[in-house]
DNA sequence: TTGTGATACATGCAAACGCATATATCTGAT
DNA sequence: ATCAGATATATGCGTTTGCATGTATCACAA
């Protein structure tokens, strides 16, 4: 019974985290051109080796599918993203990175990553952030996987 | 130098979570009268055992500094929470939960929790909870300390 | 006490968001 | 071939957000 207690600690601590560390991170001047949230898709695309789609993308990002839409829109617009409709499927879009969209990511992300780098190893021991990112991604995982069950 | 490639895993893989939980949780119907960024609030508030400082609430609250102004202005018309001046800082203002908004909190955080707890429990073993709060609460504490340090 | 800068919060405004819903396409049953 | 869902994305609209800036109060030096 004190299991819920520790999990909702934990719960809360992850997002302690979560907002301490992105305040920090938005607080730097490194998002003039393109903000964090844009960042976030260009970032996913750039792990993406062949165009994805927008309700994958969607599995990524923390915005409703309508935001994502338009913020797909937006950067496409800009030029850093191209997008044109599946041909295996005609209600599908794929949208994948430009060559300047790559380009951005790689400059931004080579800063970013230094920032996230010194952020974490300034608090944590190596074995920590490796057991983090363990947890962490078992959390992801299950999460995402129990959404097939019964609506909680 | 793999140190680096390691954080990052680390804090994409949090990044990950925090996004696959929160639509799992906020995809819930329990948010009808309150919004989750609203139980952030109310959450926070409940936590605090005197009227709080917008300022310091805002270090909890992924959130800009009017944004929070506003959603504080919601909260009151609605009658959930009071502010008011502070007595000793005239600039400041400090609120608190009403009755009613501390009786809503409970209500919500019953339900909520047990949502934690069930995700939580069911990804991870009670060591693996344990150490991810252990590990976020370093984070937090040290992300937020270090702002004073030179700036990134 | 008066002025100078810092701090706490509020407000104007354009941009972005979420919800509900529209549109187009696909899938499978008849 | 047709039609009833289901799925993928887009759009209308009211609300909320962030940025820049305004206002009020504080702290402290001259």
């Amino acid at each position: 019974m004190s299991d819920a207690r520790t999990s909702n600690d934990a719960w809360e601590a992850l997002l302690s985290a979560h907002a301490v560390l992105t305040k920090r991170f938005g607080a730097e001047d490194l998002w003039r051109h393109v903000s964090m949230r844009e960042y976030d898709v260009l970032y996913t695309l750039a792990k993406c080796h062949e165009p994805i789609r927008i309700s994958e993308l969607n599995r990524h990002v923390l915005l409703s599918q309508p935001a994502l839409s338009r913020l797909v829109q937006r950067l496409c617009r800009r030029g850093v993203i191209a997008s044109a409709s599946d041909a295996a499927d005609g209600r599908g879009v794929r949208v994948s990175l430009t060559d300047a969209g790559r380009d951005l990511q790689c400059r931004i992300g080579r800063q970013h990553a230094r920032s996230v780098a010194r952020a974490m190893t300034a608090a944590l021991s190596r074995d920590e952030v490796r057991a983090l990112e363990a947890i962490c991604l078992k959390l992801a995982r299950d999460g995402a996987a129990d959404m097939t069950g019964r609506p909680a």
